[in-house]
DNA sequence: ATAATAAAAGACAAAAATATCTTTTATTAG
DNA sequence: CTAATAAAAGATATTTTTGTCTTTTATTAT
């Protein structure tokens, strides 16, 4: 569905949002450990995502990343636009590039609505959201 | 979404639903052609779905591919299973092993609700639903 | 100022996906 | 039986994705 680049780019997201604030930044370290992802990996991910303004970071001692109230205000579904393009909400089901409502591939239609309904609910799942629920531990961003 | 493997897969499989049968094979090149994905590659990815016995083929003059009655009654999602297998109809969102209903990630029961309505609509999309609309030209397989 | 810390950046490596080319095998028509 | 045809199979190449390691830069505390 989404790229592992992805992934690990909405779970550390997710993650920073319920470990942090401007005062307590939280390190790739635990970033890596929390979500079980690889350190250098999602090390070059944030850098790309704070690059394009989705997360805050300073360096030095006590420094990380957090996310501002902005950050905190986006979804699920910018997350995946910058990491993997909006291919996913508004490319042909079947790889067709010339798939449209003039040309449509075999299942042009019925996907659409399916596609809508999944960028619909990405759209809405906002960072700040999951904060709460993480806290509560009913919800979880680790194999194990 | 699906691998490009898978896409042209679907492509190839809807294309020779709609141009043969038992009496009337087509061949590798004309599917290449039909589709526009690269000969060889094609070759391979139904090699693969005739092992799995969701295609048929036979050699040499006159030979090429086409579908038996049990294969036009296949659906899409079949075709998906046998060649992405089914973690797209299963697997987490967040590519978390461990996410279930007792450990849902974050976006679990959502999710969860959206692939359901995907995996419905591409069980329902038979292959053999597809000969007529293609020879009517109000669907497409090609890029142009 | 200096040392310690932590992200940023750059270079490199491994694995998987995608694509191409060549040889072999099965089938058919002549 | 032979030649032609077309898929099957095998080998190799390229590209993209994923992952690791090292060096640099910025910040902070002492």
């Amino acid at each position: 569905m989404f790229s592992k680049t992805c992934e690990y780019a909405i779970r550390a997201m997710i993650f920073i949002a319920q470990k942090s604030d401007e005062e307590n930044k939280v390190g790739i370290k635990e970033i890596a450990q929390g979500i079980d992802s690889p350190e250098h990996f999602i090390g070059k991910i944030l850098q790309d995502l704070s690059r394009k303004g989705m997360v805050q970071s300073t360096k030095g001692p006590n420094g990380g990343f957090y996310l501002s109230g902005d950050a905190l205000n986006r979804s699920l579904a910018d997350i995946i636009k910058v990491i993997d393009g909006d291919k996913i909400f508004h490319g042909c089901g079947l790889g067709l590039k010339q798939c449209s409502e003039a040309q449509p591939c075999p299942i042009h239609h019925e996907f659409k609505q399916v596609r809508a309904q999944m960028q619909a609910m990405l759209e809405k799942a906002k960072l700040g959201a999951f904060t709460e629920e993480l806290v509560q531990k009913v919800t979880f961003l680790k194999r194990n």
